[in-house]
This record gives structure tokens, C-alpha cells and sequence, in this order.
DNA sequence: GGAATCCATCGACGGTTGTCAATGCGTGTG
DNA sequence: CACACGCATTGACAACCGTCGATGGATTCC
């Protein structure tokens, strides 16, 4: 149901980050904080580093649930929030789907934050 | 009871940002996210961003409770969190608490992401 | 065609979270 | 001293979240 979200709208504020460099939206708050909520769970941090360490930087879920010691429905789970929350990319090859880190993703996420 | 936090413990892989430099062990993961879910909140942002445009980059609860609309004790939960994530310093000056921006705490926030 | 594999969805359950009204504690002010 | 003010804490409640086992739909392999 929720809709993928890109990160910066980008009609942010010339200068500075969103969070510092002005004050925040509510609306664009919200959009930003649906990333940094989709960050805020550990397991989901380990599959984004499992993803980003594994070979040809995707990995398809039977991939992640050893890693992580969780049931495939809960990896799944969290594969979908990551999806929707425009982290990763979902692509289906057969029997497996492959997820993989979204370009730039993770770097305009800190830009946010103001790491300029 | 959750005990404050330094972000990076900089035993971190030292080329890389922790998330995506290799891959996450459950105790580092687990000390990010927790940053994270601090910064996960549309509310939470927004009190942020108040404080980084507040006169001297420090503001109290009276002047936050406002612009968020918010009752006094949601906002000053808000802040506890944010103090107990280490985002935020508390410092009490009479009857008023100031609250204002931990130097480079967003700096490292986003650095655990890999902005390098 | 049948079996096996990979994965998403469903239903359920306990724990956490965001919010408020009410209360209590310090600090300044009359 | 008594009062007003700023803030934290408490208790309560609904909503959400992370997790699992069970189930079902695709796809591949024999």
C-alpha cells in the first residue's frame, strides 16, 4: 500500500541539508523519517550490508536468512520494507528474487541529514 | 534505563562506512539502528530542525511545543529520546531546559551510511 | 505430470511506540 | 511564604512492529 518514496524532493532548500538547513515540512518530515524508520531496525542494517557484501552486490533471500537467523518470512518481511522505502531493488530471475542496494540511496539518505 | 550512545566506535573497517563497508555485526548494527529509529520520526525531525534554526542553535520545550503542535509532555518525551541517542544535549539554565545539536552527531549518523 | 525449491502472504502474538491528561518537582517572582 | 511557570514523570490506550508457523503460488528439475 504505501507508496515507494524518492528521498529528497529537491525543491529543498538551495544550501543546506533538509533537517538543518531549514525548518522541516511536515509532510517532507514525514517522507524522511519513513527512511530513516526503515534504518532503524538492526536486522534490516545486517541485510543491507549482507547485500552490499555479497557477490555482484545482489543476494536473493535464501542468501540472507542464514546470515541473519531469522525465518524466511521475516527476512521477506523486512525485504519489503527496504523495498518500499526505496533502499533496494526487487528483481525476480527464475526462482529467485534478487535484492540489490539502490544507487545513491543510502548517500542522499545522510544527505538529509546534512553531511554536505 | 538505555544508556547513552557514542555512534561510531571507529574500530569500524577503517576504508569503509560501517553499513556498507563489510558486514554488520549484530551488537554494531544494533547501536545504529538505534540512532536511526531515533531519526525515524516525522516529529522527531522536525524538533531538530527547530533547534538547528533556533536563535544560538538552542531552544527550550516552550518553544517547540508550538510549531509541532504537540502537548508539552509528547515533546519533552520526544527530546528524551533524542538525548538518549545522543543527538541532543540537555542543559538546564534556571527554569528552562536547553536542548541544542550534538557537534557532528548527524556528521557520523550519516557517515555510518557510507556518504564518505 | 509430479516433486522439490524459492518466496510472498496470512493470521496470530507479544513488545514497543506515540500520544494525551493528570500529577509532581524545581525554580523564579509577587 | 505562596504562587506561577517550565518541565519531567506517570499511567493509560490505541496503533504499529518484529517475529513465527502455516499456507499457497511460481518456477525448475526429474
Amino acid at each position: 500500500m504505501p507508496s515507494p518514496l524518492p528521498l529528497l524532493t529537491s525543491d529543498a532548500t538551495a544550501c543546506c541539508s533538509p533537517v538543518i538547513g531549514g525548518v522541516l515540512e511536515s509532510d517532507e518530515a514525514e517522507r524522511i523519517a519513513r527512511t530513516f524508520k526503515a534504518l532503524g531496525d538492526p536486522t534490516r542494517l545486517r541485510l543491507l550490508s549482507l547485500i552490499a557484501a555479497a557477490e555482484g552486490g545482489e543476494a536473493c533471500i535464501c542468501d540472507l536468512t542464514d546470515p541473519v537467523g531469522l525465518s524466511q518470512p521475516t527476512v521477506s518481511h523486512h525485504m519489503k520494507t527496504l523495498v518500499e522505502a526505496g533502499l533496494v531493488t526487487r528483481e525476480q530471475r527464475g526462482k529467485w528474487a534478487y535484492f540489490a542496494i539502490v544507487e545513491g540511496a543510502l548517500t542522499s539518505a545522510a544527505a538529509a541529514l546534512g553531511a554536505a
